[in-house]
Order: C-alpha cells, then sequence, then structure tokens
DNA sequence: ACTAATCTAATCATGCCCCGCATGATTAGCGCATTAGT
C-alpha cells in the first residue's frame, strides 16, 4: 500500500465526517448498552484474577512501561513504516525482548495517537486559514465604506460647484453659443457621475465658463484623474 | 466460504507524582470490522 493510499485510509477526508463532530458524551442506547456489558466483564475479570492470582500471579497483567531504549526503538521503526507485518513484528519482538502482542499493541496505539496528532494539526490549519479570511473580510468592508462615504462627498461637492457655475455663467449665453464639445462632455459627466437630474444643465453653458469651471474641479481635486478623460 | 490475523475506535488501567497526563492494555466490531491466505 503506498503512502498515501495509507494516509487516506487513517485519514480519508479532509472534511470531517459528522460523527467525528457530534458529541461524544450523548453515546446512544446501543453503545451505552455495549458499554455496560464492557464494564462487567471487566469487574469480573478483576474480581476473579483477585481471588486466583493474588500471591503475584497477576504480574504478567500488571501494566509494564517500555523502557526508552525500547521506545525509542519502536519509534524509529514506526517511522520507517506505520504498518506493523508479522515478520517485522517478531523481530522487533525478538530484538527488543518483548511479547509480539505488546509490540502489535504499541503499534495500534500510536497509529492512534498519530492519527489525532493529525486531526488536530489540520484543524489548527483550518482555523488559522478561517481566521485570516475573517481579518481581510473585515479590511475589504471597511475599505468598502470609505469608498461609499468619498463617493458621497464627491457627489455633494459636484451639485455644489455646478449649482455655483450655473449661478456665475447663467443666461448669459444662448443655447447656439454652445459647442459640441460641450454637449460630449455633458453626456460623459452624466455618464460618470449619474448627475442627469442634479446640478445646472451644462448643455447651455458657454465653452469659457465650462472649461474654468472644470479646471476649478480638477484643482480643487474633486475630480482626480476623471478630467483626463474628458479632454 | 472459512478462518486467522489484523485493523480502528473507544475505553479502561496504571504509573508518575499529587491530579491530570502519557501510555500500555483490552474490547467490540450488530447490514455481525476488514484483509489475506487457503
Amino acid at each position: 500500500m503506498s503512502p498515501q493510499e495509507e494516509e487516506r485510509r487513517m485519514f480519508p477526508s479532509f472534511v470531517f465526517p459528522e460523527s467525528f463532530l457530534a458529541d461524544a458524551s450523548t453515546p446512544d442506547s446501543g453503545g451505552e448498552q455495549k458499554k455496560a456489558g464492557r464494564q462487567r466483564r471487566r469487574r469480573k475479570a478483576r474480581q476473579s484474577s483477585a481471588a486466583g492470582e493474588s500471591a503475584g500471579g497477576d504480574d504478567a497483567a500488571r501494566k509494564r512501561k517500555l523502557s526508552d531504549e525500547q521506545a525509542q526503538f519502536l519509534e524509529m521503526s514506526f517511522r520507517e513504516d506505520r504498518k506493523l507485518e508479522t515478520p517485522r513484528k517478531e523481530k522487533l519482538a525478538a530484538e527488543l525482548g518483548l511479547d509480539t502482542k505488546q509490540v502489535a499493541v504499541w503499534f495500534q496505539n500510536r497509529r492512534a495517537r498519530y492519527k489525532s496528532k493529525l486531526i488536530e494539526e489540520e484543524f489548527s490549519k483550518l482555523r488559522a486559514a478561517h481566521d485570516a479570511v475573517v481579518v481581510h473580510n473585515c479590511h475589504l468592508e471597511a475599505e468598502l465604506l470609505r469608498l461609499k462615504e468619498r463617493l458621497a462627498e464627491t457627489e455633494e461637492e459636484q451639485s455644489k460647484a455646478m449649482a455655483a457655475a450655473a449661478r456665475a455663467g447663467g443666461g448669459g449665453s444662448s443655447p447656439s453659443s454652445s459647442s459640441f464639445s460641450t454637449v460630449t462632455h455633458h453626456a460623459a459627466m452624466v455618464e460618470q457621475f449619474g448627475m442627469e437630474d442634479a446640478g445646472p444643465d451644462l448643455t447651455y453653458m458657454s465653452e469659457y465658463a465650462y472649461n474654468n469651471y472644470l479646471m476649478d474641479l480638477e484643482g480643487s481635486g474633486y475630480l482626480g484623474g476623471a478630467y483626463n478623460q474628458f479632454s
């Protein structure tokens, strides 16, 4: 089995199954029954062992801590391959002076702990990625707010400026004095700023007044680079 | 198809140090675990 296949088997999906997210403290009734049965059997086993082998005969049942050297050796072996075939198990047991059963159990536990560590690491990574996305989203929303405020300010200034310009040049020129370019600019302004129904009708502004008005806007920074698009 | 070996997941038990953590050991598997050899 390839390492990838093995990984998939041990950790089949990076999307955690529902069972993983489910509340482990509320097992179903079948689980409760199984657990109760298990506990009964354990109690019984303990009682019989205490009754029959009290004179040190239960030594084998006691938990035997592996020596540092044994644990280190098993760890090295685990790093080489997380699966344990029979020949390897027997060889390890012989080399370390352990029971094959102990070696098998050690590998089982080591795999279980390796997997839970893997899940923990994956969870940390996902959480970090999630947090980063949340922060980025906040920045984007703040930026959007700033842009909306700036747009509103600009529109207000435009209205004021156009009203002032209309008052200054209003009635002084006839419709015939407005050039074609002025009309074109007006259309572009309407498209750019959507101010068709706000402010004066620039169609009837003299070209001179219109150019002064644009220069004023450009000079005060209201247009930004927008003026260049008109000329 | 049958069987033995092995697996995962959950849990218990124990040792180390003072209560919780690390780790060795046990158990079930319920549409009755899966896999590999015969």
